[in-house]
RNA sequence: GCGCCUGUAGCUCAGUCGGAUAGAGCACCCGCCUUCUAAGCGGGUUGUCGCAGGUUCGAUUCCUGCCAGGCGCACCA
């Protein structure tokens, strides 16, 4: 079942395929030959300007050309009327009924309207937020727990196959330093220099003495052990609960530790050594990363004998390329651009291509404002704000919503009174109000007897000035589907969604869908009910894709 | 010094391969509920798309330089 932009385009291919072989027209044919939809509606439901794109290189200008298009465009079914603008842009207006068919695709469809094949066969590790277990979630984690959850969504409504991959940082100095602090909140003492503070180390040691009261008298060293591994998952648990109740969920939690003991971190530092990128030098051993660009070379093993961070990364890709991953996407904060060029170089030295196999999205920070000041203390860990204190401040569906609505190279200021506030200021409760009012209308269609089923649609009906718009913008779900998951931006469904609510909203108020007092259900009145039937179906499609939820009633 | 991100309306921000008059919400003013959810709709007002060049039929979009802000440049984790 395709799309009418798709019917277009693909007529466009045709005749300019013929007119190249007929020798009426000597130009190269784009390979991708893409309908607009014209922010004018007088320019019709789809502009083309496929003619001043390939009038350069023929000599015959784009008006000419466009001409030598129209009557085939012309011919189609689906085609009203086709007009030439401007310069040469080509104006197609599509007649109601077949503009109307999308309700129909739409109802069949159900929750797969919008699911698409762009990524069809792509096996796909998207790993993000990847925290240390040694403290709760703060902000800059929340936003990639919406946006990489939400991300995972639209690629595997592209056809990838996701795998949602949580890299667990269990191993290190840092690690010790947490069991230290946990232990000497619990003994009383002074937390070490540099570790680890707030009140949920004191909820730790409580935790775990009570759990395990006979770690008092352990040895110290195998005490602060003992602190450090029940903490460890205790916090992670936490953590894991967290994320759990704001809806996102990963596949694969991976330990750092298990990347050691199952022996893949030797096992990558020989495939390195087998690309012929490895050296030694004052002691150490080397990445040759220089050879791909980077601007210096990297430590794999220190003089002493000891594994970087960057080796265990190393190995860590490539045991996810041998996991049968073609694309590895890794979503980091914006203090961790440095390592993007690192990333993509090691990926050039396992002897993979770094434009295609490694995608490495960066989150630019987020600050949050309250009573318009900065707030930058949370109750429970002391100095940052945590996943939990936005959930408590403005609930999950807010919070997920506003975190998903921009690019996320875009810095974030999030006003914490905005997404109280339910009004339009709060584009989620636009959205789900429309969904909610829709739910009201169909409520009430099924009491007054007014069918909404595929048997009683007329498309034909569906004639009025707003029901074109909603058509229209309902017809664009699955490009902006696929554009959100080609372009690893989720924020598109967003916008898409509030654009779609506005157009239904418009609608609502021009367009009577219920009969009136004793007015008779009649032909019109289930053509609109399927209308909005299928608008609520996107707009669940959609929010669905974002993890926030579609309200029947509000 | 080098690198990444950002700079669009008074505010918060959209704006895939360059396209037709640069958009939305908020704020401000004025209207619309005796019949489907007013958490809604309509109308009015708002711009040197940071600055300067370049590429071309056409640049907010691509290239170069500069200015401003944020963040990075370890044999740290």
């Amino acid at each position: 079942m395709s799309s009418n932009s798709d019917l277009l385009a693909a007529q466009i291919r045709a005749a300019l395929t013929d007119l190249v072989a007929s020798g009426e027209l000597n130009c190269g044919i784009p390979a991708q030959i893409t309908l607009e939809r014209p922010k004018n509606r007088d320019h019709g439901d789809y502009a083309s300007s496929i003619a001043l794109q390939v009038a350069k290189g023929s000599g015959i200008p784009p008006r000419q050309i466009a001409e030598m298009l129209k009557g085939r465009l012309e011919s189609l079914d689906a085609v009203a009327s086709v007009e030439i603008a401007g310069p040469g842009f080509i104006n197609v207006t599509l007649n109601k009924a077949s503009a109307a068919e999308v309700v129909r695709q739409i109802l069949i469809a159900g929750e797969k309207f919008g699911s698409g094949s762009a990524l069809a066969g792509v096996n796909i590790n998207l790993e993000f937020i990847s925290a240390n277990p040694t403290g709760p979630l703060h902000l800059g984690h929340t936003r990639w727990a919406a946006v990489g959850d939400a991300l995972g969504r639209v690629l595997s409504g592209a056809g990838a196959s996701v795998t949602r991959e949580f890299y667990i940082n269990d191993r290190g100095n840092q690690m010790d330093l947490f069991g230290a602090s946990v232990q000497a909140a619990a003994l009383g003492k002074a937390i070490p220099e540099n570790g680890y503070q707030g009140a949920y180390i004191n909820d730790l040691a409580e935790l775990v003495v009570s759990e395990d009261p006979k770690i008092l008298s352990l040895p110290h060293d195998e005490q602060m052990v003992a602190f450090r591994e029940l903490a460890y998952k205790a916090q992670l648990g936490q953590q894991q609960k967290v994320l759990d109740e704001f809806g996102t969920h990963f596949d694969v939690w991976f330990s750092e530790r298990s990347l050691h003991d199952s022996g893949a971190v030797e096992h990558g530092l020989e495939k390195l050594r087998a690309q012929g990128h490895v050296f030694e030098q004052d002691g150490a051993t080397w990445l040759r990363t220089t050879d791909f660009g980077d601007d210096k070379d990297r430590v794999l093993i220190k003089s002493g004998g000891e594994l970087t961070y960057f080796a265990t990364d190393t190995a860590y890709y490539i045991n996810k390329r041998e996991r049968g991953f073609d694309i590895c996407i890794y979503m980091l904060g914006a203090d961790h651009h440095g390592y993007v060029n690192r990333l993509k170089t090691l990926a050039a030295c396992e002897g993979d291509d770094p434009e295609y196999n490694i995608h490495v999205l960066i989150g630019q920070l987020v600050k949050i404002i309250e009573g318009g000041e900065e707030v930058k203390l949370s109750k429970r860990a002391g100095t940052i704000i945590t996943l939990e204190d936005l959930v408590e401040k403005v609930g999950v569906d807010a919070a997920r919503y506003t975190l998903t609505r921009y690019p996320v190279d875009t810095p974030m200021v999030l006003d914490v009174d905005v997404l109280k506030k339910r009004t339009n200021d709060n584009p989620v409760y636009y959205v789900q109000y429309a969904h909610a009012r829709i739910s009201g209308v169909l409520r009430n269609a099924i009491d007054l007897k007014v069918p909404y089923t595929l048997a009683d649609f007329d498309p034909a009906l569906l004639t009025h000035e707003r029901e074109s718009e909603l058509l229209g913008a309902l017809a664009e779900f699955p490009r902006v589907v696929q554009g959100a998951a080609e372009l690893r931006e989720p924020h598109r469904i967003a916008r898409y969604l509030e654009e779609l609510a506005g157009v239904y909203h418009r609608f609502y108020s021009d367009c009577r869908v219920l009969p009136m007092g004793d007015e008779q259900a009649s032909p019109i009145h289930s053509a609109r009910a399927n209308l909005c039937s299928a608008t609520r179906q996107v707009i669940s499609n959609g929010l669905s894709l974002l993890g926030v939820s579609a309200p029947e009633r509000m």
